[in-house]
DNA sequence: TTATTTATGTGACCTACATCACATTTCAGG
DNA sequence: CCTGAAATGTGATGTAGGTCACATAAATAA
């Protein structure tokens, strides 16, 4: 499936769009690939895309103070990424994006969605949605992680992107739980 | 200070409209007060309401199988609160939302919030905006949790809302930040 | 293929925080 | 102003999960 059809698709299941405004929208991404273990955004980068990806594995994430990894997201097809912080105040990226697999994309500038949220009511609607949803996922995340123990949430997790079992290294899945790698590994193991 | 311009002023930070923009924005809110430890919505409610909070302080937290309580969100002046994931989704509440304080609010259904959003461009504007502060700030603190151990989170909840702690029982702010209420004790007295 | 890194498994031990038990203080209602 | 009910403090003890150390396996480069 072409780049077009599988953003037409995604943008579809939200809003209603003409052949001609949907030409419109379109025509302000840019097609990218990137390759296994490249970085998109990295920690200090001034931040002006978003990107939805096409096919490939990304993953977003924080290094802390003592170089320990904290996975924000894992984004596979359909599904956005970026340091949205640092995409929407215009301050330096403090969260990294890099690709897992090799990856294609296309991106969005800050300013081209803005553009298009101001020229295409439909348009402000969708990004409206979107954010919605991914704001309910990370406060469904936030509640797993006060009130379920890691073997739980790896449970939970698997049920959800089965998928990520065979393509994700485990150290990843680790950093995503907020476990080690060890425990992690002596969960499935038992 | 009158309820509509608290809103009034409370909107002018992210959007422009007109006086009869607003005055027609504001037309669609209802005017409610409630009770300390008044439940405003309940586990299993239909949720068609979100709030904004005028004066007093509320919170919207998850009670699990053992009944413990997680705080998901104090609210306090300016800000809003609702089970956003029945409220988009029209399922039934998983969350509830109380007073802390007596409080005063404005009510906003889900339905006028959309026909709001599609009559007045701005209008959606201001709530994908807020929606995406929300994101924002529920990603960091997912990330300060899987980060810092619980005193750090306790002295940046502090840093950041000094006002909750003579106004927020002890009990809840354990419960927000995720300890048992003998952990934060021993914290804040060490 | 082999060499070299990188990911994973597993034991031993440590620590932050939970839980339970009970004392003490604070507060709201009569 | 008293009185019972919450809210809070504090000790003793248990446990999930961290950290360190090293073995093994898998992936990538040469």
């Amino acid at each position: 499936m072409q780049p077009k059809e599988i953003l037409k698709e995604h943008v579809s299941k939200t809003i209603t769009l003409t052949d001609e405004q949907f030409d419109y929208f379109f025509s302000h991404f840019t097609y990218k690939t990137f390759k296994k273990g490249q970085t998109i955004i990295g920690e200090g980068d001034k931040v002006d895309c978003e990107y939805f990806v096409l096919s490939g594995y990304l993953k977003s994430f924080f290094i802390n103070d003592d170089m320990k990894m904290f996975i924000l997201q894992f984004a596979m097809p359909t599904w956005w990424a970026s340091d949205y912080n640092a995409l929407y105040s215009g301050e330096r990226a403090t969260v990294n994006v890099d690709c897992i697999t090799d990856a294609e994309v296309l991106c969005l500038t800050s300013q081209d969605r803005e553009k298009l949220c101001r020229e295409i009511h439909e348009g402000e609607h969708f990004f409206r949605w979107r954010t919605n949803k991914g704001y309910v996922a990370t406060q469904k995340r936030l509640l797993s992680f006060m009130n379920n123990d890691a073997k739980h949430r790896y449970e939970e997790l698997l049920a959800q992107y089965p998928t990520l079992y065979n393509i994700v290294p485990k150290q990843l899945i680790a950093s995503y739980l907020g476990v080690s790698r060890e425990t992690l590994s002596r969960l499935y193991h038992s």
